[in-house]
DNA sequence: GTCTATAGACGGATAGAC
DNA sequence: GTCTATCCGTCTATAGAC
């Protein structure tokens, strides 16, 4: 993304890269990595294949063009483990539902989580983003045995996330974001400082 | 599945069809059904590609093929609601497990599911499979606002799928399927009797 | 900048020899 | 039954005209 403010007027033309982008996006959102071709995004945004590719390279340049995900986690949740343990449930779920119900941010997520579970690099979020990023804030969240109940925790914001958001199964998609909070939040926090067996 | 006893001596050859229908399987779990290749398929099996199509016709013949799921969710569920709802989380969840945990029906699961988040098939699940097949069997059980809490369990127990079997998340795919009853059963349990906002 | 034309690779499916 | 050879379609990617 560069910088798009600069003095005197735009050119003439109406910005087609962006166009172009947001189509991308669209399409990773929905169909996923191997499901979206060149051809049908330039379709979606009226232009012609030939100009995708001057634009963005290669197929994996535009994915990751299109992923472009304006959040860091850890930042974000800095503030909720600041707070301690009480109530760390209903926090945690009401920033992570405020990100993912974001509009400028939801397709790149999406388009991630589908990308994720359609080919094998479930060893990438196994290995990688649970372990260094998620776990290391949670940890810090629970009252004790964190390899129990990070995953625990972790098992319920996952079926939320594929069920409100990839199969969107009514009336979770359109639940607004505190009853959600109110309902599963008491599950998160019984996870992070609950009697456990 | 074609009866396979029959008297006499089997014919020389291995049975190369099985071999084949095999390699689908772990093919169509691990990459999904775009990004498994009839070639690839054939070439694990140790034979020519134009030989599956011999067995199997088309590519889609032999997904369904390779499901076969040899389980009736409503039959294998009629116990669970048939004690009430009493306990029912942990029943659910336990039956539940013990299903995935089989070794003969979990590629055919995984590779269900695979397809099913990669594709924008979640119309299938959202419209078809959580209410016509789950959500009257969990009706059952709850004890009231079935709208609500039936996709609050499924939420859950998808979670739960996703996170132990297909991205695998440590030490959930290990844990024992007793641990997670006893761990995830109560609030399942919460969800479908419990009190909630 | 935008499009036309096309090269090059890959995968599904079929026909037919053995 | 099993394999060779091949057709046909779709896709990415590039070269080059306008």
């Amino acid at each position: 993304m560069t910088a798009r403010a600069s003095r005197g007027r735009r050119p003439g033309a109406p910005d087609t890269r962006a166009e172009v982008l947001a189509a991308a996006r669209a399409s990773f959102a929905e169909k996923g990595f191997r499901g979206t071709t060149i051809r049908a995004v330039a379709s979606a945004a009226g232009v012609d294949p030939a100009l995708v590719h001057h634009y963005f390279g290669t197929k994996d340049d535009l994915f990751v063009a299109a992923l472009e995900i304006p959040v860091d986690p850890r930042e974000i949740l800095a503030p909720v483990v600041a707070a301690g343990p009480d109530g760390a449930g209903e926090r945690l779920l009401r920033t992570f539902l405020s990100v993912w119900d974001d509009p400028a941010i939801q397709p790149g997520l999406l388009a991630l989580v589908r990308s994720l579970m359609a080919d094998d690099s479930a060893g990438l979020v196994r290995d990688g983003f649970i372990p260094v990023v998620v776990g290391p804030v949670l940890a810090s969240l629970v009252r004790d045995r964190p390899e129990v109940r990070v995953p625990l925790v972790a098992s319920q914001m996952i079926g939320l996330i594929v069920a409100r958001y990839v199969i969107a199964v009514p009336p979770l998609a359109q639940m607004p974001a505190e009853d959600l909070v109110a309902r599963v939040g008491p599950v998160l926090q019984h996870y992070l400082t609950g009697d456990l067996p």
